[in-house]
DNA sequence: GCAAAAGTGTTATCCCTACACCCATGA
DNA sequence: TCATGGGTGTAGGGATAACACTTTTGC
């Protein structure tokens, strides 16, 4: 038992993941297994341990939850409404994060009897307040995509123009000329040319670019 | 007394609250009249209600601690870093406002013995990690100014376009080219000429407008 | 040779910047 | 009449947007 002078809120983090597959942005979710919204999809996320800082407790929980590590965590928003959690008052720090689609280790574990990725357009009811997580950091996504390089944290280690113009056409919904993308994009010296090709199909190999760095460079000027 | 079954941190809200006032971008500050950092200047907040909102939280504090109400708070950041409060475990969720420089009412009350503006380069040591919330808060600031329309928060009802022109230098810190600014901000269709003027010294009398809007409308594109 | 994506350059437009002169007023 | 800030327009440059053809490969 733990007692204190005043009443306290829990805090919890939670995480939005993003991912891009299948020709869409994609979210990780996973399935609750006890109560409150006992099998309701949801956030990976959990309580702030105390000792622990905030997104150290963010890299916990979807370490614990989902096995994955390493992802650079942007802080979104604290939700807080009184009601949000039917247990008790809860407040959590969400954060955002983008990872590549490539081979990802998903397991499920701890408190998630589930791990999936779901289509941002095409994804249950949600527990808690998290869809309205999910819709604030969606639009943060997008409002970013233009001013910085954050889109380079969806590319595995090697990838090609048309890959990263594909990336940028699903975020936005719409259809980018080639030639001035690959101008504005080139322009800001993030990309090196690794000096391979990838032949993906029955057509012209495409050069393999790397990013220079791994810093999401803000470029509003 | 209140117990639980595991250990909850306190959440707290704190205010940054900009104004301009003697060609400076000044912070209201409270002094505390209890431990800890008692006597050090701190931003204006305290513990959240357990059945209040968060943004609800920011405004009774501002209100009961400077007697300053309607602002148009925006969410900055959460700091939860363990022991940045030396009672106990604290996260506080941090928003900042914009006000008018004109005939603030600003009084003393409840944990604050003093109230007061400091230039934000020229204020006293900060109790807790008041100072990093002030510098981001001071950084959202800036970067905000240009690609949205939140400086008009700085101004009165009425104002010369010679005076929203000096706002914008004294956050930016350097001079603007006075004609460029102006078709710049009329641009935006955001301010309508009240049709007054006002005679400000020895010279041409200024037009006098006002916001169309109250919102702050983002403009990036 | 044909389908399919990769790769490349030029032109027109728009926006932003730089810049100088007259106006209305008080002293 | 002079000092002071208010008010206005234009020309040049840089960035962005529109646009079509050739290349390399698999079938």
């Amino acid at each position: 038992m733990y007692q204190y002078q005043h009443p306290h809120p829990a805090v919890t983090t939670d995480i939005v993941l993003f991912t891009i597959g299948q020709q869409q942005l994609k979210c990780l979710l996973i399935r609750r297994k006890h109560e409150p919204y006992k099998d309701s999809w949801a956030l990976p996320g959990g309580f702030v341990g105390m000792d622990e800082d905030l997104e150290a407790s963010a890299l916990r929980e979807l370490r614990e939850e989902t096995g994955i590590t390493g992802v650079n965590l942007e802080q979104l928003h604290s939700f807080g409404r009184p009601g949000r959690d039917p247990r008790e008052r809860v407040i959590t720090i969400a954060y955002y994060a983008l990872v590549p689609d490539t081979g990802l280790p998903i397991r499920a574990a701890s408190d998630a009897g589930e791990v999936a990725w779901f289509g941002l357009d095409d994804s249950p009811p949600l527990a808690f307040d998290h869809e309205a997580i999910v819709a604030m950091a969606r639009q943060r996504l997008v409002s970013r995509l233009h001013c910085s390089t954050i889109a380079l944290q969806f590319m595995p280690e090697k990838f090609t123009l048309g890959e990263l113009q594909g990336v940028y056409e699903i975020i936005q919904g719409g259809a980018v000329d080639r030639r001035n993308f690959r101008k504005r994009v080139l322009a800001r010296h993030c990309l090196k040319d690794s000096g391979e090709t990838r032949r993906n199909g029955k057509h012209r190999p495409a050069r393999l670019y790397t990013c220079v760095s791994m810093d999401t460079v803000e470029v509003n000027k």
